[in-house]
RNA sequence: GCCGGGAUGGCGGAAUUGGUAGACGCGCUGGACUCAAAAUCCAGUGGUGGUGACAUCGUGGGGGUUCGAUUCCCCCUCCCGGCACCA
């Protein structure tokens, strides 16, 4: 065996290897050696984007798909990991624009790079499942389904709000909106409204909420996220007359409360600047018209309204209350969204903080009519009552409770045919168009006699042109004719194709259903499909906890009605990876930015205790300011490129530190003293390995001929403690490795190889210093060596498996150590005749006893009691209780 | 603003889920080897007091439940993720 660890050689002829084997590929209905059939495991990491080459967030992501797909394997499972890139997007156009090159280009320089990068980190995938979602092949199927939606009527056109860039004439993204300007422009963006596709994702919202519930491995705090976001709540739909000289087509207003027992504490209702009865009276006021005009400005996301002061101005215009008829003034608010709802809302100043901060403002009246179960309200009111309680003051309902007052409001409204109990979401509909360029086409013809109509199916794909460069200014397939002009399916005459593409969720929201049957040009899915899903383990970045993961579920819900899929829920087990952070260098800018510079740049300096506290940039020697951790981005520089870490290290140092420094789900923090650190460590293996080939060669030898057991006598405890302790450590560790492994905390299963290694070089190293344990008498250290190196090799294997599989066959193991079992725990080698037991009083450690595995709780008890340092405590004190906690502890309460 | 999560030595983290706080690793200090350095190996390493045995404090802050709380409950602070057109 090589004596030096060169990771580069090592990993290079383990992927060789596992190339030639074709080790990877995932067949379906596959059996074990005894013509069983294996049960399936489907690991899916989320699909990167094609974004120039891989980040140390993907790293990680693929990492623990990657162990658990090997773990998995070793336990007998027929396992599935395809990977695929979600390559529509923003940021292949901006590329682009930059760099004059067209986004399809661009995508597959990424795709061909990142494939490579991903290759050398080893990783066990069926690249024959590979695929793209910028392919035809692919997004073919977005519309197929898209049609196929349109016709249940689960797809329809609604306007919707977006960003309007009114200098390049363009729709922003909301991150391209900086503090209200275009980010290429700086022109002060205003809210457009203008049609778009929906997908009626809030028809499935009554499924998709207790479904939550029949999903166990999922982590709570995405269940309850999710829950949160679809938002269902029990409340009232009011209508509001309005008063006999409004023309607005109807006759009420509508809103829709969570509060009905505070309906007579409303004083005036609000609505949304583009609401109606907005629109309606800024006809005949200008100042209300400049103020609807001034609400078009600011930001459309829900952070930014949330935020913003409250403002409003009062319409003029009057409703009457259901209930007592008095009139109630009409004002338009910006803190009214006409997306939800209704557009207007019944303000209650009183017991709502958000309109008493407006009708303190505005000087508007604020009636109270709920109080607490037990006291009175201090009138006036120095801030909203908002909690619930009892009725006052409110004509009929005086006195009831608050959930008594809900219930009759509903009643006796709905006697009135004013109103109703009803249910309702905070999830709004998915709407799915974009006005950009690289995306999906929305197969969609328009046509002025026959209006919007559908490409027929043997139309299909509609091909997105890949030659086109965006410049900034709109979307380029406007300008492009040949895409553009095209004959209505229906009368044949000249017609307009949609330009508009599909939303990247759309394509990411069925990409993992399409592994399982690649290479299928006749359908979406095939009945692969039923035997490869739900996901078994899906992994992914945390931020998709709620859009990416609900879109998902949805879309399987309506591919299931559309009998395409027999499954439920898509992600049978979920596990959302933290983000991997970095240091933070930068200076302000001469242009009063900052300047940002990636820590390899950096001679960083620290404090005495090694903290960082700053640094000076290599290039100029000046001081630069440390901002602490931050996830790695581009904008802030402190991006770690993986393949310098490869290079340097090798791919399973890389996939060890990975592993090692963060739990999964916890935020991972970037130290080049750890990843050096995990280097040692596969050195310190490989070195230890290397030194005691010969034994464990020599054994598997012996085995191998029949001339020795594979087991240990049970005397092994008086004829060699050396090996005993060191076997009983070993099995110490490869219990919590593999309790670790099934709870998914594989930083404890790699410090569980750091201890067996450790426990064998103290083996190994005592059994030769010392006369009294005579090395290797019966060959007791050989037998003890080879099985710990197996058992050690078997545990490291899934995270670092390039350096296992090689010591594996160069020891001479049994077969291919990729379908090697995971090892068992003998639970012999555990047993102790004596246990160490600790003995507190009143809760404080003050000693430790060893007792006789199987002594009585009154012996504990008594020798407990005769400890030394416990008599110095309990002199002169009366002993209230004795706890004994068996196998653990004595508690001596005084 | 709303929803979710987090905070443990100088640092990353562990504590099999209410039972010895600090496993494992990094860093640091001392030593061995070396002409020297690197690498490697050995030892030490939460704070305070004490030569020492030992004592005492200690899991973001404050309160509570318990024989016993990093773990459960209430309040607060700071940090991170999401908020529907970044993916």
């Amino acid at each position: 065996m090589q004596e030096k660890y060169l990771p580069t050689d090592v990993e290079k002829s383990a992927q060789d290897h596992w190339q030639a084997i074709d080790a990877y590929k995932a067949v379906e209905n596959a059996q074990d050696r005894n013509g069983k059939e294996k049960k399936k495991f489907y690991a899916c990491s989320m699909l990167p984007y094609p974004s120039g080459k891989l980040h140390m967030g993907h790293v990680r992501n693929y990492t623990i798909g990657d162990v658990l797909t090997r773990f998995h394997r070793m336990r007998g499972y027929n396992v599935m990991q395809p990977m695929g890139w979600d390559a529509f997007g923003l940021p292949a156009e901006n590329a682009a624009m930059k760099n004059k090159v067209a986004p399809a280009q661009w995508t597959d320089d990424n795709i061909a790079y990142m494939k490579k990068q991903l290759q050398s980190l080893g990783f066990a995938i069926d690249w024959d499942r590979e695929l793209a979602t910028c392919k035809a092949d692919y997004y073919k199927w977005n519309q197929w389904f898209f049609l196929r939606m349109l016709e249940k009527g689960l797809v329809y056109l609604k306007t919707g709000t977006v960003n309007w860039d009114p200098v390049d004439q363009t729709v922003l993204a909301n991150e391209q909106v900086i503090d209200g300007r275009g980010w290429r422009t700086g022109a002060l963006v205003e809210k457009r409204e203008i049609p778009m596709y929906y997908m009626n994702i809030t028809a499935y919202a009554d499924e998709l909420l207790p479904a939550l519930d029949t999903l166990p491995g999922w982590p709570e705090r995405v269940k309850i996220m999710q829950a949160n976001w679809i938002g269902k709540s029990e409340g009232c739909e009011i209508h509001f007359p309005y008063n006999a000289e409004h023309n607005v087509g109807d006759p009420v207003l509508k809103v829709f409360t969570t509060r009905a027992d505070t309906l007579y504490g409303a004083t005036y209702v609000a609505v949304a600047p583009e609401h109606p009865l907005t629109l309606q009276a800024a006809k005949t006021d200008s100042a209300l018209a400049a103020f609807i005009e001034e609400c078009k400005r600011g930001g459309v996301t829900e952070a930014e309204l949330a935020t913003q002061e409250k403002k409003g101005m009062d319409t003029g215009l009057f409703v009457h209350h259901p209930l007592t008829n008095k009139p109630l003034a009409v004002w338009t608010a910006n803190y009214v969204l006409m997306g939800y709802g209704e557009g207007a809302v019944m303000a209650v100043p009183a017991h709502d903080e958000r309109d008493f901060e407006f009708a303190t403002k505005y000087g508007l009246p604020i009636k109270a009519a709920i109080k607490p179960k037990d006291g009175e309200l201090e009138l006036p009111l120095q801030a909203a009552f908002v909690d619930y309680g009892i009725c006052f003051d409110s004509e009929d309902f005086n006195g009831l409770t608050s959930a008594e007052a809900k219930h009759k409001t509903g009643v006796v409204l709905k006697a009135l045919q004013l109103g109703e109990l009803r249910t309702t979401y905070r999830l709004r509909d998915w709407g799915i168009s974009r006005q950009r360029y690289w995306g999906c086409p929305v197969p969609i013809i328009h046509c002025d006699a026959c209006g919007a109509v559908p490409v027929p199916d043997d139309q299909l794909p509609v091909k997105l042109p890949e030659n086109l460069v965006p410049d900034g200014s709109g979307n380029p397939l406007l300008k492009t004719p040949s895409f553009l002009n095209c004959d209505c399916p229906q009368c044949g005459k000249p017609a307009r194709r949609e330009t508009d593409t599909m939303d990247t969720f759309v394509d990411s929201s069925w990409y993992y259903l399409r592994f399982a049957c690649p290479g299928n040009d006749q359908a979406m899915v095939d009945e692969r499909v039923n035997y490869w899903l739900p996901v078994d383990q899906y992994i992914g970045g945390i931020e998709h906890a709620i859009l990416h993961l609900l879109y998902s579920r949805f879309w399987t819900k309506v591919m299931r009605d559309l009998g395409l899929l027999k499954i439920d829920e898509p992600f049978a087990n979920l596990l959302t990876q933290g983000m991997v952070l970095n240091d933070i260098f930068s200076r302000k800018g001469q242009s009063g930015g900052i300047d940002y510079y990636n820590p390899v740049e950096i001679d960083i300096a620290q404090d005495a205790q090694g903290r960082t506290t700053g640094g000076t940039l290599k290039s100029d020697g000046q001081p630069v300011d440390y901002s602490g951790m931050g996830t790695m981005s581009k904008s802030k520089m402190n991006g770690v490129d993986p393949q310098a870490i490869i290079n340097e290290f090798g791919a399973d140092t890389a996939r060890l530190f990975m592993m090692f420094t963060s739990p999964p789900e916890q935020t991972l923090e970037w130290s080049d003293a750890g990843v050096e650190g995990a280097f040692r460590f596969l050195k310190r293996v490989w070195a230890f390995v290397a030194d005691h080939a010969g034994w464990v060669k020599e054994e598997l030898q012996l085995l191998k001929e029949g001339k020795t057991e594979d087991k240990f006598p049970a005397d092994l405890k008086v004829r060699h403690p050396g090996v005993n302790l060191m076997r009983r450590e070993i099995h110490a560790a490869l219990r919590q490795a593999t309790f670790d492994m099934e709870r998914k905390q594989f930083n404890t299963v790699a410090s569980a190889v750091m201890k067996m290694l450790n426990a064998m070089r103290e083996a190994a190293t005592y059994s030769f210093d010392s006369e009294a344990a005579s090395s290797n008498a019966d060959g007791l250290l050989q037998k003890g060596l080879h099985e710990g190196v197996g058992i050690m090799l078997r545990v490291l294997y899934p995270i670092a498996p390039h350096i296992c599989c090689k010591i594996w066959s160069e020891l001479g193991y049994d077969g291919n150590l990729i379908d090697a079992p995971w090892p068992n725990v003998d639970e012999a080698a555990l047993v102790q005749d004596e246990i160490d037991l600790v003995v507190q009083v009143n809760g404080k450690l003050r000693g430790n006893i060893l007792v006789a595995k199987d002594a009585t709780r009154e012996a504990i008890e008594a020798m407990a009691r005769a400890h030394p340092t416990v008599e110095k405590f309990i002199a002169g004190l009366a002993i209230k209780k004795v706890i004994v906690v068996p196998g653990r502890l004595v508690n001596v309460v005084v």
